[in-house]
DNA sequence: TTTTATCGTATGTACTTACATAATACCAAT
DNA sequence: ATTGGTATTATGTAAGTACATACGATAAAA
């Protein structure tokens, strides 16, 4: 495999480094346990410093991709892969109808925000560009049971006109060209606060299931970033998972 | 705060100096949001090079507890707390050591027990027939976060005189042939009633994360029910999803 | 008062040099 | 065949230097 690195690029050299290691890593050869090149004969490949390579290895290792031993080199960590349910995870619609259950909206509301700091890292944007902001309160035909908010780059090019009672994924798909293709969720348990209390039809205090989910397009760009808000009596977050 | 190195330590300086950040992030000082020591000072108050701090607060950047900008200064980012991603599920011991979180036992009872009758079924037994019930406290060294609840399949084989200080995983494969190879879980919010919150030296009405595994071995046949109380504080639950 | 330009500050990038250390290979001695 | 010593190999640690760049403060201009 030829490898090598644009001097000219404005992109820092350490960081091409990381992503030509990315596809050393991926690849079928190196997967085998293969020794990589070594980091004197590599750094001179590409024609950068030591110091800059390992600058890029070292995330790597400490990313759990890569393991090194002295004396003898580095090659890939071996992963156990393991196939999950949630492969085919969806949107909020797609997700309930999945379960048979029949929901409405009971609020939305489109607007025009400047994203907090967290937010503006997650895009890679600066806190001065306003985003998208989609608020949604669903439940069940009776009640609501989640309030929704969700933030949007501003590459996904939403105008705010768009039909957000559509499923979401599907429509910007159809619509954006924007395929939301990785999920990454965190979920934890916290106590309505007044205002979730409010939407929700709960008491303040009660216990709420937080679920902030990360997405991402084709090449882990960050497309959203969601936050729903269960009334916990009205929902189980479940996951499937099997050993490689 | 004073600030040292031990320059006559076999400890590497880099790693000395990931061990002073680490502390100087989890100060209320600069929790608050105060910016750090700038690094041509800190490095010279420490007697160790600009390089060598950077080393230990790259590691840092990238783990998320501190956030870098060029021309302002670095300061803490919100402390990530604890958490679990099911694509790679293990035994909770594995989980934390795979994380670098040191844990300990803080109680540990092993008992039989006749199963309530939505056990049974799980296990597609009588209710008449007592099976090993595993109970754990755990934690961080300096304090509690996680209660445990564990039921065996009779046919697992248990006991009740095994090593439970061991991975359990690794302990049913070794010495009972037994291969956890499903997961499934239910994650859910609930209140701390007066039991948990005993348990977990928390108050009473605080929110809890509940998480339900049943683990399946070969065929889908059923040969544990758990059950883990953690502190919302000290735990989030992720997930990471790719659409297929 | 607002806008623009400039400057100072602190981090970011990159390199070179030097030495330490763990692992392995090889060879000699038994 | 086994053991111990040594040399080689490749990573690990560390320092110092130089320059680039983004950010915020300040002053000047409009």
């Amino acid at each position: 495999m030829k490898l090598s690195i644009d001097h000219k690029s404005p992109v820092p050299l350490h960081l091409q480094a990381e992503t030509l290691l990315r596809k050393l890593i991926e690849s079928p050869e190196y997967q085998s346990g293969k020794l990589l090149p070594i980091e004197i004969e590599l750094a001179q490949q590409l024609g950068i410093s030591r110091t800059t390579l390992r600058q890029a290895l070292n995330k790597l290792v400490y990313e759990g991709l890569l393991i090194r031993k002295k004396g003898v080199g580095t090659r890939v960590l071996e992963q156990r892969s393991v196939s999950s349910k949630s492969k085919n995870w969806l949107s909020f619609s797609q997700e309930m109808q999945a379960r048979g259950i029949v929901t409405r909206n009971f609020e939305l509301h489109v607007s025009w925000v400047y994203p907090d700091e967290r937010l503006a890292i997650f895009f890679g944007i600066n806190t001065d560009k306003k985003i998208l902001k989609l608020v949604r309160l669903r439940g069940k035909t009776d009640a609501p049971f989640v309030y929704f908010e969700s933030y949007f780059h501003p590459n996904v090019g939403l105008t705010g006109e768009e039909d957000f009672t559509r499923p979401l994924y599907e429509m910007l798909e159809k619509e954006h060209a924007v395929i939301a293709a990785i999920s990454k969720e965190e979920i934890s348990a916290i106590l309505a606060d007044k205002f979730i209390a409010e939407k929700l039809e709960y008491e303040v205090g009660s216990p709420v299931l937080l679920r902030k989910r990360f997405v991402f397009g084709k090449a882990e760009r960050p497309i959203e970033y969601n936050l729903g808000f269960y009334k916990a009596d009205s929902f189980v977050y479940t996951v499937e998972s099997e050993r490689g």
